[in-house]
Formats: structure tokens, sequence, C-alpha cells
DNA sequence: TATAATAATGCAAACGTTTTCATAAAATTG
DNA sequence: CAATTTTATGAAAACGTTTGCATTATTATA
């Protein structure tokens, strides 16, 4: 099939049917206002006849950006940043730029390799997830002087700009709002924090806020769990079968928090008369399962958006300036998985 | 930044490093076998040196390939696809294959846009979801001859080469479960089959397995739903409360069957004991959820990974053949949201 | 050992664009 | 109306590769 293919019709094709130049022909695509309204008019007609379709490779070749911007992420199948993806999609769409995704598979060795690949593809822009990254890729980036950008993590000190929310603030008003409704033994279920950055400050944010209020949650009741329904479910598990359980859980994110909802269903404990669940990230059937998830909206999809229009600045900024670091809003979805602390609850 | 981008190592300043010519050194990273250790050892060494990216572009300008791999899903938010995009970008990665990921944004008249982009970068090839398509895309990817692989979808008739599963034996079966558990009185909350032909098949098993057993639901009992939980658990909620309510319900998909459940909870009812709850997909969380969801599990990641492999074999086909379609199994997961008919229950 | 076949390498053309520079035409200014 | 500026166009070089062909060195065959 491949070698068979037709020849298509070139850019030469267009100029010759429309009676003009290549030269002409190119400027037209790329800066239509330089060109008179007839010939215009011409290279139009041509083009559509010959159904030419641009080829940007060639274009790439000569040094021309190739519209295209990289993103990788740690996994696509928690559906965590499925909205990001949207919503960056949805955005550069608009500015004729192809977006091409990688996965690190969850191993965050990947990353190098993948990030090499759009390297090789020649991408205009790379758009990481976090700011932890392997020494190599930020290396390679740095070496090309390509544009770079992390989402999701807002860190006003990082030397890469970053666009997204803090995580820190995050877990620190989500234990806020238990701590408000009058409970005190709070369990928590972390995200790994050992490989992932917004993991260990929402950790933080928690275990700031809980000393403040003069807690310390016993070892037994400060676990971590990686982000999968089936594991962070058997940790809850083990976490609700103690002697003495907490009153009140926080979830490093969603997923922990279905699946704490869950285990204690499973236990024929009710939720949130027995036990309170807090969750962060407000993603998909937080609002509609049951009972309806006490959470912490991050707006991923505008995250998204915000990130689009980051890195086509910096795509097209002739100076490297210092970096900038964008903090987008999150909001309190405060349902029915959380209620006042009442002391038959232990 | 762009504009000031240093000027990077080239083909040609490995082969001068390694005291060869370009030609080889091309050959060296195209067919390593063709060219002899001494050389292929001062190739490396000098690439490495000078921290040598290829530049695909270049190559595809020449009319090789680009090494990449174009797919567009209807949307990313569900997470419905993003098991399959797993699958396939760990598959393609094996052959040094990037993908590239576009989405529809749930609107169908987006794909043509995002078809006619990859065609403009060059992909080698593109992978669809599903077999309804513009006419325009059709158009476009045939007059390119351009390998395109439809996936998701087993269509033995179709023009297109498919992998995916059988939608009318997957609607056929769930409904068999059903009925072997003793249940007539049963409702379905198709998913939209206007705009999507796997809903229409899987509605058509469903319906064709009723009719065998002498059942036809009531119009009222039959519904459709969009695949979004919000939709889905009203619609659901408006299937409840009618009078008389059906002692079993088959969902299009999971995400439906999910909604059916919380919608039913939130009612005061119980699955199974008062109504049995019957998905379609094993999502994510299908096995955690309180009660866990009996559905039937689509390998999605397999259809990635086969899906990666034949449009591996389409684009280095030499000839266009006649159109393969690949079958991939489902298995029943019989959990706890369905239950044997009792009297008690309508 | 002569001959044929094979393996390894280099030269140079080609790929489809963009872009610099020069030129011609048109519009503006004095 | 001459002089100048602006606008529209074209010619040709350049981009970093791959690849067909030719050439040389090596090995196998008779």
């Amino acid at each position: 099939m491949a070698e068979m293919r037709k020849k298509q019709a070139t850019i030469n094709d267009v100029a010759e049917r429309a009676g003009t130049s290549v030269s002409t022909v190119s400027r037209y695509f790329n800066k239509p206002d330089l060109v008179g309204r007839d010939i215009a008019g011409r290279i139009e007609e041509a083009a559509t006849q010959l159904h030419y379709i641009r080829n940007r490779s060639a274009a790439a070749t000569r040094g021309h950006r190739s519209g295209t911007i990289g993103m990788v992420v740690p996994t696509l199948e928690n559906s965590i940043f499925a909205e990001l993806i949207e919503g960056l999609i949805a955005q550069l769409r608009q500015s004729k730029q192809t977006v091409l995704i990688s996965s690190n598979l969850n191993d965050a060795g990947n990353e190098s390799d993948a990030v090499r690949a759009f390297v090789e593809q020649g991408v205009d822009g790379i758009i990481l997830i976090g700011t932890e990254h392997d020494n190599a890729v930020l290396h390679l980036l740095e070496s090309r002087q390509l544009p770079v950008l992390c989402v999701w993590n807002y860190a006003s000190d990082f030397a890469i700009d970053t666009v997204g929310i803090d995580n820190y603030q995050i877990g620190y008003q989500a234990t806020d709002h238990l701590l408000a409704l009058g409970h005190s033994d709070i369990g928590c279920i972390f995200g790994l924090s050992g490989t992932n950055d917004r993991a260990s400050s929402r950790r933080k944010g928690i275990l700031d806020r809980l000393a403040e209020a003069g807690h310390t949650p016993p070892k037994e009741w400060q676990t971590e769990s990686s982000y999968d329904l089936r594991s962070a479910k058997t940790i809850a598990h083990n976490l609700l079968v103690q002697p003495s359980r907490p009153s009140a859980i926080i979830c490093g994110n969603d997923i922990i928090a279905f699946a704490t909802i869950w285990a204690a269903q499973s236990l024929g404990l009710h939720v949130p008369e027995d036990i309170s669940v807090m969750g962060i990230g407000d993603f998909q059937g937080a609002a509609e399962m049951t009972p309806p998830l006490s959470t912490i909206r991050i707006p991923a999809h505008t995250v998204g958006r915000l990130s689009a229009n980051r890195i086509l600045e910096l795509v097209s900024a002739s100076e490297k300036a210092p970096p900038r670091h964008l903090k987008v809003d999150f909001e309190m979805r405060i349902r029915q998985s959380t209620a006042p602390y009442r002391a038959t609850m232990a």
C-alpha cells in the first residue's frame, strides 16, 4: 500500500494551475494577507480542485514550525488526565496545532524515551505532568532549547514554567473541612509520595493542618496507596478493620476515596453515618455515586486550556524569559460523604 | 526562544566526526546490519558525543515513513478508550512509532478536521473508532491511499479493516445472563444509537435475545442515554420510579450501569435484592464498587495491542489487500449486581 | 589463480517546503 | 510630475534526510 501511493498534489502543482509561483502559494497558506486578492482566489480554487494538502514535514525541514505539541502523561488509565488533555486539544486545535500524546505506562523511566521520540518528530514544544523529571529529560530539553511546560502542579519556585494547582493548599483545605466538622480522629491515605510530587505536597498540606489543630494521627492511620482502585481498596480495608478506627478519612485523590467508601460499605459501615470520607479531584462519578463524594474540584479542563495558551506563548517567544507560574483555583464540593462528628462513631 | 535555538548536530556532523559519509550514517540508523562493525562503532560514538537526534521530518520529506500513527477518538473523558490507547501506545513504542491523538470532543463533525491535520503531519496510518464516519473522512483517506484501521467494533462486512469485539454478541449474551437468572421483566438503557454503531449493535443483540425468549419490553422500559454519568443517572431514575418497574435492567455500557445502580440506591432500592443490574465493558471500578458489577469484560488493552500490530502490517504492506477483520473475545464477569429473580421483587 | 558473487561504502540527486533577496508595479509624497 | 515608499510577486537557495547507482574491497566458487 505504502509503496504504490499515488503521487499527490504538491505546492508546485497548485502554483502551476493557479498560474503563479510556489513562493506565492506558500505565502498564501502562511501569511494570507501578504498576497493579492486575485491571485489568492486562484490559489484557493486550484488547491481545492487538486485536493491539495500541505506537507508539514517538508515545512519543518526548513527550520519552520512543525505545528505539533508533545505531551507526556504518567498514565491515561485513571482518566485523571483525560479531562486535562481534552481541554488542551480543544484549545490547541483552534491554533491549528496537533497534539502528540505519550504515556509513561506508569513507569517514570519511560519518560525519557517518549520525550526523545517527540524531539525526533520535531515538536515545537513539550508539556510534562508535574515537576519531577529525570535529569536526562531536562538536559535534553535544555540543550535543544525546546519550550517546556510543566502542568498540573503550581510550583512558584520551579525553574520551568508551570500551570496548575497548589497541591499543598488543597491538602490543607480538605483537612480543614473535616476539622470544621468536629473530627479529630482522622486517618489518611496518601498517594505514593516517593514517585510523585503532587502526592507529597498534598500530604504535607494535610499533615500541617492536622498539626496546627494539635493532632498527629498515629502511624497506623497514615497509609499510602497507589492510584489504582484495587490496591487502594485493600489498603482502605486494612485501615478500617483496625481495633480502633478513625471517624474520618482523607484521601489523596478521588480514586482512593471511591475505594475507601466501597471498602467501608463492604464491611457494612455506612458513609457518612459511621465514617466520613473526603476526596480530592472531583473525578467522574464523584457527584453521582452513593453517597455523593465530598471533594475538591480540580478544574482539569481549565488547566488544559490555560496550558495550551501558555505553551503557545513559549513557542513563539523570541527570547528565553524567566519562568512564569500560573495558579489555577480549586473549589470545595461538599456533598454527602462527610458529616459532623458524633460521639457514637468510633 | 524558538528563533535563537542553537544549531543542532546533523547527520553531516556525525558523518564528519566519524570519518564517513552521510549515506552510511543514514543507513546505520535505518538498516544497521548493512554497515560494517568498525564504522558502526565510530558512528555510534560520534552520535552520542554530539548528542545527535534524528530529524524525522526531514526524512519524511523524502517519501520515507514519518514513524507516526494518528488516532482519533470520540472522547477521552469517559476513560472508555484510555485503556485501548495505552495498549496501542505500549505496543507501537516497541516499533519506535509515535502516536498522535486527537479527540472529537464528542462532536463527530470534528473528525474530519482531526484527520486532515494528521494527514498534513504525514502520519503513516490512521486509526479510527467504530465504523461510522463522515464521507469526507473516508474520501480523503481513500484518495491518499493511507492505511486505515477501524477499531473497537468487529464488523465482518466492512470495507475497511477492523479489529474489535462483536457488539451484537455482547448484547445478546448479557441478556442471556439475565434470562438465565429467571428474569422476564427486563428494562433496557441503551447507548444513543443514532450516532454510534456499537450502541445500535448492542441494542439489537439485546432485543433479539429478548424476542427469542418471547419477551418484548414495553416502550417505557426501553430507554436511551448518552454515556455520561449525570444524564444516565437521571434516565435510570425516571425508569425506576415508574408505577411498575422491571426486575432487572441491562445497560448499554458500564457507565450507564454505574449510574443505574446509584440511581437505585438513592431511591432506597437494594441491588441486587430489589433489582438486578447488568453492565457491559468492565470499566475501572466495576469490580470494586458496592455491589460489584456483573458485566462483560471488553479487553481494551488487548484490542489496543492487536490494533497496533495490524496498522503496522497495513503500513508496510506493498499491495492494497482486501480488508481483514479481527474479532477479539470477551468474557462474562458475573459479580453481585445480578441475582436470581424472586417473586417479591416487583 | 582467475572469476564471479557479495558486502561495504560514497556521491549526488531528490523530497516539498520556506524564506531571503531582488525586482516590478502601485501608491504616496513633495 | 518626479522621487520615494509600499505592496505584490518570483527566482533560487536552503533545510536534513534517504536512496539509486556506481565503485571498491572482500569473500566464495570453479
